[in-house]
Order: structure tokens, then sequence, then C-alpha cells
RNA sequence: GGGCGGCUAGCUCAGCUGGUUAGAGCGUCUCGUUUACACCGAGAAGGUCGGGGGUUCGAACCCCUCGCCGCCCACCA
């Protein structure tokens, strides 16, 4: 007999070991099987796993298992993600925090030591926690994205892109993290739109005494930066001026004053200045127009020697201020309004402010490679799910720019590319490849120095579906699992990752990396809420794991997974979803406590009691239900499909019907129905199983302690087909009738107050599809659920009287009639209604002056006896209601 | 400025290509120790489906419009 409830705790790691130990989690290596194969999103080793990796990682194990158990090689493949700047600066900061020396003092070699220390310790974690999550994945295959093979890709790539000319070195302003003293990408960038100031400048014009052209600022610290004042062409207050120049206060230098598009004579003044090195318009600007782009700023953002001596190494926001009280100590100041402006922001640390810089950095032909990226999805070769996804990813492919992927950071990829004593640069795999190219062209054995970057953290995991599976050699899995089958991934990840492996993938294995990308929502917590560290509203998996059990977490997740952009987590559903796995644990009891123990050889098909026939039909439904669902990703409508179908269907209405049965003394109906119930619930747990794992696994391995032995553990037992012509129309409409009668009766008896206790007779007058056959056919059950004494059949009622006795309690009304009543009810209403919408219409109509202007009179008389008719049909109508009301 | 979501019961959300009386869970109220389950059972209350207009025999669903809320993208001094 089972235990009085299901214990998570004790289970869950114990069908854990057993799964592994089975080698359940390793694809089939049957070569018939079609391959299904996930790659797992690489959590970064930056710490622990959140609430969105429960969700995501639930949905791919759901499908993992599904798949298995549909006899697919299913592989899941995991594994962790380096995550450059990310971990980087976690490293730092507990450097700091405990003391250490900075990564400068400490030296490359040491300071990349460190991390690797770290990410030992973090991916141990992280695996445990996919572990307690249930994850099926194939821990043999997991991967890291540093790790050899991996960096081996990445180089390969590296430099075919670098021969093909689709990576180039370039010197243009970046996106530059002062306080990392890195490059960053656009994406890595957070617009806030804060409250600041516009400035207003005067440079004098030269040559013209008291005359000044006005500029508009938010940043003053770079106009030590300027090389030229800007006007629209065709703006007739600068006219004259176009061509001339002005002084650039604080500098002394004469910058020209030019006329270009870009100045827009409704913004400002109408002139603006020009700071090519620090923003990326006047870069553009610049370019045109062949100007100086003049870099004021170290790179940790503070004035260089270019400055006035004054400015030099101050921070740029001490500089903005120092510079805006000079201007107007000058004279210079022509005035300051308060103004919202968009601030980038660095997206990790969210507080640092980048800054446009020149420097130069390695890039991507991003554009390039988008072609076949979007014609992918263009043509169907990578179905997004849900569809709208396509509309993001097409709008930033379609736009893209290139990508900049070299980063002033210790920990990542160190780019492949190598420097000659003249600057010469040699891109190779390796070092001696390098060396060799030198010597060959320099004819002389020379020494090289490397680059001192490392590549964006997503240049590696742009490779993913296919690095991991062992490329660049010609693996076995990279033939059996490439493409993979299926992405689950969250929308915020769209630009950074998939598009980028969708171009990697296209480029270098030329087909897609999926098939099918289906995003998952963000989770917020219960007020909605993005879940932050600093907000501390942040979800533990693991901490609702232990309270609720993983089946609970896991059928949550699911449940969930529908919502379209975020969706917020209680617990209170956590628990409901707990409450069901008691449920099943208590049906299971009950099954046992009846000896509703698996048969050898039964079969479904021959069954003949109306209850089973029926039952057998809507687990039929249920298969193919979920079944549909599942292979849709509609994670939820599968996950609520079971649930009403193992509570609602099942727990509601076949056990209890199943009593009398089980009481009774028909030994055939009875073995039959222990037989149907075992069968049944022995489905209930294979299509409950992608979702809720442990106690399935448990149920299946309790219950198949008596019985014929089971042949294998459930993760692996094949999901039910069965014919649909189980489904049974006759037992459909039989037990169906049955259900409805009790639930009237019941409904019927709360309203006349009937105790509890009392178990009056009840008198069935015609009752709507009811026969003296029919009621004794299910009369036990009638009587048990309704809880009835009897059932006594009369005669068709005479007006008037009372057919229909319960207790001391008189009703007016038959149970038949009852239904009828109320049916009559909704009919009428609803005819009055439309009624009324007739009325108000025609009304209207005839109240219109113009309508009964121009009509002809047999058409305005029409529409009178039409309003007539209908107020009168609305009369006889609400008297017959009133009439039933009553009588109610 | 573009794009995308959302607005359905007190709360969190379902509601597929328009079709009987708009559903679930939680919460609330009433009742219940019927031999699986109080992490349970029975019943009830509670909704002008954001507002307005339109198409239709019929709209939560389609069209138009307005209003909030949220997200993403965008170089505007």
């Amino acid at each position: 007999m089972l235990e009085k409830t299901f214990d998570p705790q004790s289970v869950e790691p114990r069908l854990y070991a057993q799964w592994e130990e089975a080698g359940a989690f390793a694809p089939t290596s049957d070569p018939s099987a079609e391959p299904f194969s996930i790659v797992i999103p690489p959590p970064n080793v930056t710490g622990s796993l959140h609430i969105g990796h429960a969700l995501n990682n639930t949905l791919q194990d759901v499908l993992t298992r599904f798949e298995r158990m549909r006899g697919k090689a299913a592989l899941w493949l995991p594994g962790t993600d380096h995550a450059g700047i990310a971990t980087q600066m976690v490293v730092e900061r507990q450097l700091a925090a405990e003391g250490n020396i900075s990564r400068r003092e400490m030296g490359r070699e040491a300071f990349v030591a460190k991390i690797w220390e770290w990410k030992e310790k973090s991916s141990g974690t992280i695996q445990n926690q996919l572990r307690r999550l249930g994850a099926s994945c194939d821990w043999s295959r997991e991967r890291f994205t540093l790790d050899d093979g991996l960096s081996a890709a990445v180089r390969k790539v590296f430099v075919q892109l670098h021969k093909e000319g689709l990576i180039y070195r370039d010197k243009r302003l970046v996106n530059w993290q002062p306080d990392l003293q890195t490059a960053v990408s656009d994406l890595e960038v957070e617009n806030v739109e804060v409250n600041g100031h516009m400035w207003r400048f005067r440079y004098p014009v030269e040559g013209q005494e008291g005359r000044y052209v006005v500029v508009a600022t938010t940043r003053p610290e770079t106009m030590i930066g300027d090389t030229a004042v800007a006007v629209h062409p065709g703006d007739e207050r600068y006219q004259d001026l176009v061509g001339q120049k002005v002084w650039l206060p604080l500098t002394g230098r004469l910058i020209p004053i030019i006329a270009d598009d870009y100045a827009d004579p409704e913004k400002g003044t109408g002139a603006v200045k020009i700071t090519p090195a620090h923003d990326f318009n006047d870069f553009r600007v610049g370019q045109r127009h062949g100007l100086e782009a003049i870099n004021v700023f170290t790179p940790d953002a503070k004035l260089n020697d270019v400055a006035p001596e004054s400015y030099r190494g101050l921070d740029r926001f001490v500089a903005r201020k120092r510079i805006v009280a000079d201007m107007d100590e000058l004279g210079l100041l022509d005035g300051v309004d308060n103004h919202r402006l968009m601030v980038p922001y660095d997206e990790k640390s969210k507080l640092v402010v980048i800054e446009p810089y020149l420097t130069d950095q390695w890039y991507v032909d991003a554009a390039t490679l988008a072609k076949p990226a979007i014609a992918a999805v263009e043509n169907g070769d990578t179905v997004f799910v849900p569809k709208n996804w396509d509309k993001t990813y097409f709008e930033w492919l379609r736009n893209i720019e290139p990508w900049c992927v070299s980063r002033q950071l210790w920990w990542g990829h160190r780019i492949p590319a190598w420097y000659g004593p003249d600057g010469h640069i040699f891109v190779e795999e390796t070092e001696t490849e390098a060396l060799a190219a030198a010597a060959a062209h320099y004819d002389a054995p020379t020494p090289l120095t490397q680059d001192e970057d490392v590549l964006d953290t997503w240049f590696s995991s742009a490779l993913w579906p296919f690095s991991t599976m062992g490329w660049p050699q010609e693996t076995a899995d990279l033939k059996r699992f490439y493409p993979t089958h299926t992405l689950v991934t969250g929308f915020d990840i769209i630009f950074f990752w998939v598009a980028r492996m969708m171009m990697m993938g296209l480029h270098f294995q030329h087909q897609v990396p999926f098939k099918r990308v289906v995003i998952n929502a963000l989770i917020r917590d219960e007020k909605g809420q993005k879940m932050s560290k600093t907000k501390g509203n942040v979800i533990d998996p693991l901490e609702l794991i232990d309270a609720y059990g993983c089946d609970a977490v896991r059928f949550t997740m699911a449940a969930m997974s529908g919502q379209a952009r975020d969706v917020r987590l209680s617990r209170q559903r956590v628990e409901g979803y707990r409450n069901f796995g008691t449920k099943l644990w208590n049906a299971s009891r009950f099954t046992q406590m009846n000896e509703c123990y698996r048969v050898e050889g039964f079969d479904p098909a021959g069954v003949k009691d109306t209850l089973n026939r029926w039952i057998r039909g809507q687990t039929v439904k249920t298969v193919q239900d979920v079944t549909v669902a599942l292979e849709a990703c509609a994670f939820d409508v599968a996950a609520a499909t079971i649930y009403r179908f193992i509570w609602n269907v099942v727990c509601d209405w076949y056990v209890e019907l199943s009593k009398p049965i089980l009481n009774g003394t028909d030994e055939a109906a009875k073995a039959e129905t222990r037989a149907m119930t075992a069968w049944t619930l022995d489905v209930c747990l294979t299509l409950l199983h992608p979702f809720s794992p442990f106690i399935t696994e448990e149920l299946w391995d309790k219950l198949g302690q008596v019985g014929p032995a089971r042949t294998g553990l459930l993760i692996t037992t094949p999901w039910p087909k069965l014919p649909a012509d189980w489904i049974d129309a006759e037992a459909d409409a039989e037990i169906d009738w049955v259900v409805d009668l009790v639930t009237e009766v019941r409904s019927v008896r709360a309203e006349m107050n009937v105790p509890p206790g009392a178990r009056p007779p009840l008198t069935l007058a015609g009752a709507q599809g009811a026969t003296r056959e029919r009621l004794d056919r299910h009369l036990d059950l009638i009587l048990t659920l309704a809880r009835l004494q009897s059932v006594t059949e009369v005669e068709a009622a005479p007006a008037g009287s009372v057919p229909f006795v319960i207790g001391e309690a008189t009703a007016a009304l038959s149970i038949a009639e009852f239904i009828d009543v109320r049916a009559e009810q909704a009919r009428l209403k609803k005819e009055i209604g439309g009624l009324d919408g007739d009325i108000e219409r025609t009304a209207k109509k005839l109240g219109n002056v113009d309508f009964i202007a121009r009509a002809k009179e047999e058409v305005v008389e029409e529409n009178r006896a039409r309003l007539a008719d209908a107020q009168t049909a609305k009369a006889k109508l609400e008297a017959a209601l009133a009439r039933l009301d009553t009588v109610g």
C-alpha cells in the first residue's frame, strides 16, 4: 500500500539517480529512431539559475521527455556560457569584496585562473539545479563555451570569416564602457530617459565682432573636441555664415561653419556643434565633410591632453560643470533649459554611462550574414512559436549594423590575430600558423605579438548548435542531430543569440541551426515586477522545489507558459498544483485499496460496461488532445487537459461512479472495472510524466508491483497511441445523462435546503431522457451520488400537482421540468434580448426625421408594424418568463 | 518616432479558425468526518469581456476609433 502522502524530498534524488544509471537521458542508439535534438540556452556561469531558467528548462524537458516517449532519439544537450563581461565583473567584484588586489595588479594569467576557479564552482551549482529540476539532459555531452573543442570552433570561424572578408578591423566610434574600459555592443546599451539640461553656448564668429552662433548641447564637456558647427543648407538665418569660421571658446581654435542636412532648423537654435569623436551622428557628418575627429577623453573618460590644461584629468561630469561655469564667466553662456534626454547606460551595471569612443576594433559584416538568416525565416525553414516574434527578428536583421566583436577584457576567447613589428596583421588559427605566415611574409622568422583582446561572448554562443556537436570535426552527432529541432528561449535574446546563431549556422553548416524557435515568457513576481537581486524579489527555484516539490513547480511553469510576454508567479498557484499531485496520489491509493490491479493481456477494446466504455473514450480523447497540444508547444493547453482529465473526469466521476460496481456483487463487472481503472491510471501517469516526472515515475513503480512486471521505467515507456474507435458515442450519452442528472439533483437539494443526512425519495415525472429502464440501469449510481433513497416513476403529473417530493420540502417541479424550466428561461431571456435590439433599432429609425421625410410611406408603415409586433412579442415573452420565475 | 503585447469574476489567468447559458485556479460564503483524498467533497455568490462605433442571423473573438498599462527598437543637438 502506498504511503499516506507523496514525499518529494526523498523520492526526487533517488529517481533522478535511477534515470541516470539507466542511461535514460542519452538518445537511443537505435539507428531507425528519428532524431530530436535541443541545445540548451547555456546559462551564464555567473552564479545560479533563477526562476526564469526553471521555466525555460522545464519546457525543454517536457519536450524532450515527450519526444523520447514517442520513440525518437531525443537529445537535450546541456552546457554553460562563459559570459565574458558578466563573469569578469562578478569575479572582480568578489575580489574587491574580499580585499584582494585588483585584476590589473594581479595580471592577466592569475586573474583568468581565478575566474576558472569561480567557473568550476558555479557550473557545479547550475548542474545541481538542473538536476533538481528533473532535467533529463545528456550530461555526457555537456559543453562549456571556453572548452577546447568550442575554442577550436571559434578560432576556425574567426579565421574563415576573416579570409572571406566578413571580419575586418576598423576604426570607428564604439560604445565604450569607461569603467571596464572595453567596447560593448549596441545591444548592451540601455538608453534611459533622464532629466537633464540643454545649454546654449555662443561661439564668436571670426572677424565679426559681437556676432555669435548659438549652439545647443547636452554635453558641454565634448565641446573641446568640436571641429565644426553645422547649419541646415536651407536655413536662411545662417546663409551668410556658411563657409565662415567661429572661434571655439576655451580652446582658441577656429572651426568652420558647414551646411549639412543633419542640422535641423526646428531643433535648438538650428546650429549644431559637431564633435565627430564623441557622437555617432557627428561622426557621420565629420566623414561627409572630411572633419578631423578629436578625441578629448582618456579610456576612463577623463579629459585628456588635448584639453586646455585646467581641464586635463577631470572626470567628464566634473569637466561639464567647470566648462559651463567658465563659459558663463566669459559671457558665452546664452542660457540653459531643463531637458529630457536619453542617456546610454551600461546594461550590465546600469550605473556607468556609455561613451561613444573612437577606437580600433574587430567587426563582423553582419549585413551580409543576415541575408540568408532573413530568408530562412521568410521561407519557413525556421519558424517562430508564437509566430509574431518573427517580426522582431526581421526588424533587427533588416537594419543590422556591423557587429563589433572585440572586447578589451581578459575572460574569453583571445582573438586569433597577431601583429608583426610593422603592424601587419596575421589572422590564423594557431600561433604556429601565424608565425609561419609571418616568416613567409617577411622572408624571415619574425616575432609576433597576439592581439590582447577577446571576443564578444555571443560570438561563441552563435556557434553553439554545431560547436557543441563537435564541429569542426565531422562527428556522428553533428550528422545526426544538426540541425536541431527546437530552440526554447526568451524573447530578450532574439537579437543577441537567436539571430546570430541563424547567421553562423547558415554560413558554416548551410542549414538552419533549428527548425523551430519557441519563445517563452519572462517571469515576474506576484505584483508584476521584474525580478532582480537589488529589489530582493527573486524567487529561487530551489526554494520553491523544496517547499512544494519539483513536480508542482514544473507543472506550474508549463501551465503558465502560454502567456505572451510576462507571467506572474504566485505561490498559491504552485500550491494548487502540489494539491493536484496529492490528488493523483490519493486516487492511486484508492485503486490499490480496491484491488484495481493491472491484468496481463487486458484489452480495453473489449470492455462491456457502459462506465468503462465511457472512460475508455474519454482517455482516447485526452491522449489525442495532449499529443496535439504538445506537438504545437501549447504546454499550457496540454497541462490543463491532463489536469482536467485526472481531476474532473477520472477522480470526480469515474472513480465515484465505479464505487457502486466495486462494492457490488457483479463479479464480472467488478473485474472489468478494476482492470480498466488500472489501465486508465497508467495512461494518466504516462501523459503526465513529461510535466511531473517524479510522482509519475514513483507511482509507475509502486503500481507496477502487483500484476504483470513493468518492462521498464516510465521515462522510456512509449507514449500511448489509442484507436479513435474506442470512443463510444452511446456510452458517452449514457454517462453524460447520469452526470447531468446527478448535478441537477445536487443543485435542487441545496436550493431546497434538504438536510445533508436526509435521503429523500425522489419521484421523477417523465424526466428528460429518463425511462424506467434507463433509471434502473444507473440506479445505484444516481442514488449514491445524488444521495437519494429511491427513485419512483409516476405517470405524467396532473397540472398544478406536486409530482416531485424531496423529504419534507415541497417542490413544484419535477427534475425534468426543472431542467426544462431553466432551459426555457434562458431561451426566453435570449429571445427577449434579441427583440430588445430590434425594438431599439427600429424605434431609432422611426425617430429619425430624415428617414420619415425621405422614405416611402409603406416602408415607414412596415417599420411601425415591425416595432409593434416586436413589442407585443416581447410583452408575451416577458409574461411567460414571469410565470416561469414564480414556478421556479 | 516606429513596432509589439495586454486590458475577461475580488486576485492570477484560459477562452483555438466568430456559434448553445463566457470558463478554471485561488479567494469569499453555506453545507459536509459518504470506507482515496480537509493538500478533500457538494453547493452558491460574483463578469455591461477597457470605452464607443461598425460588419454579421450571431462578436470576448473580425474592422474602425479612443483610452489606459507594459515591453522592444531608434543617433536627434
